[in-house]
DNA sequence: ACGTGTGAACCGATTCACAGCA
DNA sequence: TGCTGTGAATCGGTTCACACGT
């Protein structure tokens, strides 16, 4: 009921329930039982039903989840009722890829913003976002309000790069340059590390297969 | 010392252990303690310890470990020496980053080739790796025995895609796409999802901050 | 009877603490 | 003494089991 040390872990599932949740919509599903969750995402039911307790009681006992409540409970806990602006930093093909990426704005993000130091590709427009030098990082920041940052440079640069953004107030980095990250606590750090990602995945498949 | 139940985590860490000594090894060092490593990785000196145990008595009391000795035994846990063939499918901005992402040859992965259903883009050559029709996957898989594949199709294809490179033969599948893929227990499956990961660093960044 | 909400039991992973070897 | 390797203790997250509301 309070809300109490929530596991990224349950974040993240948050995160797959509410995609689903607006998929039944569509569907115009309106009553889930956690069971049918549990059947589409790959998650126990009862893994369903404790993340949810700890935002309060949101089912009704012997009928289920109402689907448009639950979203809109769902929406609230992450804020997506209000825009959240974030920019993209290093424009290489990972960063086109960000920008272009359509997952995003269903969860009312807005990218205002790419940043790179290539002379060549500043000033540049992809899919509506213009790319800036990295020096305008702390203007457009604080002007546009902006608290995420993907983080898209080289890994060498990755480090120094993310202090600026530090000092421009930056909240939260998904960082996709393969280095650890030395950042004060108040900053959220998250990695997406796709090399290693896919040697867990060689290590895996290489193991005798159980099942 | 019984390589037994080894969790994801930890091989990921490996991963990352790997990658950090060779940077050590490049900069002339050639003999660390966990304790150093544990200050330039996230991760506890115990933690490395106990992750290199499952394979082994691999430093020496007293001294420390090798690198150059340890990084032959991570390579040999992953199976780094022989090189492993993958493929993208999926030729849109996303696919068109990981083709050209740098990170993966340093851990022997080579993209033998990327996928599309797009008659426009087959046949186009992008970093060397050419594009063919989705409908030469078995072919190819074959021909250059591919183990794991990074599906970068939209969400509504993903499934039926996916089930498509396990007929072929796929082993393990990275998957870009924001949906639960319901595979056979004996493909490996990994996701990375943005959208996903951007909402949880949203989550955690409005929190009040401890630190 | 049905399905939620939740304390209790369980399980796995991390951390502690120390024995053992250089 | 210094640092590894590892059982034991701990911690946190998942699953179980059931009371409760509809």
């Amino acid at each position: 009921m309070k809300e109490r040390k929530v596991s990224n872990e349950t974040i993240r599932r948050l995160a797959l329930y509410l995609r689903c949740l607006r998929k039944l919509l569509k569907s115009n599903i309106n009553i889930v039982s956690s069971n049918q969750i549990s059947d589409t995402l790959n998650v126990s039911s009862e893994q369903f039903r404790k993340d949810l307790s700890y935002f309060g009681s949101l089912g009704k006992r012997g009928v289920g989840y109402r689907v448009d409540t639950l979203i809109r409970h769902l929406e609230k806990i992450f804020g997506i009722d209000e825009e959240c602006n974030i920019i993209v930093v290093g424009a290489g093909k990972l960063g086109s890829a960000l920008v272009a990426y359509p997952g995003f704005m269903n969860f009312n993000f807005r990218i205002v913003a790419a940043f790179d130091i290539d002379r060549k590709k500043i000033g540049r427009v992809w899919e509506g976002v213009k790319i800036e030098s990295i020096d305008r990082i702390s203007d457009i920041v604080k002007k546009h309000k902006v608290h995420l940052a993907m983080l898209t440079v080289p890994a060498e640069s990755a480090q120094i790069i993310a202090e600026k953004l530090v000092k421009c107030g930056i909240k939260g980095i998904l960082n996709f340059a393969p280095v650890n990250l030395e950042l004060p606590e108040s900053v959220s750090l998250l990695n997406v590390d796709m090399a290693t990602e896919l040697m867990t995945l060689r290590y895996l498949s290489g193991k005798p297969c159980r099942g």
